[in-house]
RNA sequence: GGGGGCAUAACUCAGUUGGUAGAGUAGUUGGCUUUUAACCAAUUUGUCCCAGGUUCAAGUCCUGGUGCCCUCACCA
């Protein structure tokens, strides 16, 4: 591990404690006497350069870390970063103490440092802190990347996002803009007096969704547990237990492939509403939507929200397009889905076989033509609804026409991004359904009946509307990031090698 | 899992027909009191991803492996 230290740089820190300084103080201001007031407050550097006019001659205190600087013998400037953006510093050697100038020789681009100083324009009329007291706050012994074109490294800067965040500042408005993001859609929850709550990750059953589970022991139960693919069948527990408005950022695992659309662990908001439905939901998600795309900042000059992603624009002003689902499978497939023959014809054409004879490996073959040649042409934002019930175990039927269950999923970007509900809340057709799924023998599906949840459900779920939004994938449209890799903080890698330091102790029980 | 591409200094990248390793940034030393990718001078740093093979000679060619990217498959 010792090549992690630069030599140079551990020099540097021999250096500073000679000298008396702590390369690492523990306060970040600077000294103030006994029974004075708390130090000078930490100001962020874009608050300070948005009224620095009205500003000038104050003196103040800024902390950062140093990624520029350009040295002139008696006179340095610095460019301090902070998380808003940059300040320019400039030391004087008049301006400051011999010790604390003499402190310039022991610093490092990628230091934190703070400065106390005036603040005034330069000769060409940017706006610095000209620094009286000046101290390193942290020595770093690594070096920064390559200031110009920062971290390029596409595995390089999702394993150390913490330099990515630091050297690519697009980065940071990627993430700063995810958090504004997430905070604007549970101020339209809370407004609409929704809960937050948080229901388990460790399941005995998984449900709620198709996916492969990751699989854990616990070693004091002795017993298996599955980190959940879905937060759903717990969420309407609570609605059961008359929790009439719920909302989670669930945290979902899915031991499956990865690409630009998926990591094996992602983030869904669920969410439920007592006497709502699947309309209902697609008002909510209108709501959801639009104030997401407002706090990424997709509001135009003529007051417009607009995405674009992948060079291609779209408009996010609600009301969004809703459209039945056997309308769009007539329109791009070329037949009614109820049609068998036809259908049929359709299958052979474009080589889709049922998996079996049951209604249900029919209509899943039916929704794999829906998916290839449907899907790929709904650009979005689209509410596609009435979806085949035989493919929707956890959706009511259509009273007129059980074929169909309430349910639809919601396209943008040619990717599907939030599925909804109108929840089945009879107990014996929910068990019925799930014995089906279970007999079905689909080793990808639910391999056992949550007798709890039909328990649950026997108790009374009233009529209720869900929906589960893909929180990653709206980020990746919103800021038009084209991976979801760009969008999560720290995806899925492999094991980077030689990272790893055995416990020397060795495990005596 | 199939196909294609990439892997060279801490970072960004060159490297010709196979001839013994380069630039810029960062670092170090010196100079400079208004720069902003500052400048000037000097200077340090390499398991050329790994293991074999061909060859007098391999960063370069071949085989296998590893990692990453793209793409297809899988994944409602």
């Amino acid at each position: 591990m010792a090549d992690l230290f630069h030599p140079d740089r551990l020099q540097k820190l021999e250096d500073l404690k000679a000298s008396g300084a702590d390369p690492y103080p523990a306060q970040a201001n600077f000294p103030v006497e006994e029974g004075a007031a708390a130090g000078p407050v930490r100001e962020f550097a874009a608050d300070i350069l948005a009224e620095a006019e009205k500003r000038v001659g104050e003196t103040m205190t800024v902390f950062g870390r140093v990624l520029g600087r350009r040295g002139y013998g008696k006179l340095a400037f610095l460019d301090l970063h902070d998380q808003t953006g940059r300040i320019q510093i400039c030391l004087q050697k008049d301006l400051v103490s011999a010790e604390d100038f003499a402190l310039l020789k022991q610093m490092n681009l990628g230091d934190f440092i703070a400065v106390q100083g005036e603040l005034r324009p330069t000769k060409v009329g940017e706006q610095t802190v000209f620094g009286e007291r000046f101290r390193i706050l942290t020595k770093a012994l690594e070096n920064p990347p390559e200031k110009f074109h920062g971290l390029a490294d596409s595995e390089l800067r999702a394993r150390m996002r913490y330099v990515d965040l630091f050297a690519n500042q697009e980065v940071r408005e990627t993430f700063l803009k995810r958090s504004a993001i997430l905070q604007a859609m549970r101020q339209v929850f809370l407004d609409c007096r929704y809960s937050e709550v948080d229901t388990p990750v460790l399941h005995q059953i998984y449900g709620g969704a198709n996916a492969r589970p990751f699989t854990t022991h616990h070693n004091a139960l002795d017993m298996d547990l599955f980190l959940r693919i879905a937060p759903e069948l717990y969420l309407k527990r609570l609605v059961v237990g008359g929790m009439e408005r719920v909302f989670e950022v669930a945290r979902v695992f899915r031991n499956e492939g990865l690409s630009m659309r998926h990591n094996p662990e992602f983030t869904m908001i669920e969410f439920y509403e007592a006497y709502s439905d699947v309309y209902g939901m697609m008002d909510m998600t209108e709501k959801l939507v639009v104030a997401a795309a407002k706090a990424a900042g997709c509001t135009q000059e003529d007051g417009t929200l607009k995405a674009t992603f992948r060079e291609e624009e779209f408009v996010l002003d609600a009301p969004f397009q809703r459209l039945r689902y056997a309308d769009s499978f007539q329109e791009f497939v070329g037949c009614d889905p109820t049609d068998r023959e036809a259908v049929a014809e359709k299958m052979k054409e474009h080589h889709v076989t049922p998996d079996g004879d049951s209604e249900y490996a029919w209509w899943k073959a039916v929704n794999a033509l829906f998916e290839d040649l449907v899907e790929p042409k709904l650009r979005g934002p689209v509410f596609v609804y009435d979806y085949p019930a035989a493919i929707c175990p956890l959706a009511k039927p259509l009273a007129d026409d059980p074929t169909w269950a309430g349910r639809f999923e919601f396209f943008l970007g040619g990717m599907e991004l939030a599925n909804a509900f109108s929840e089945l809340n009879d107990p014996q057709m929910q068990l019925k359904k799930f014995e089906e799924q279970v007999e079905d023998k689909d080793p990808e599906s639910v391999n056992q009946v949550d007798m709890d949840y039909v328990r649950a459900l026997s108790y009374g779920l009233p009529p209720t509307g869900g929906c589960g939004i893909g929180l990653d994938r709206l980020i990746m449209v919103l800021l038009n990031r084209n991976s979801i890799r760009d969008v999560l903080l720290f995806p899925q890698l492999r094991a980077e090698t030689g990272m790893q330091v055995e416990a020397k102790v060795e495990t005596d029980v």
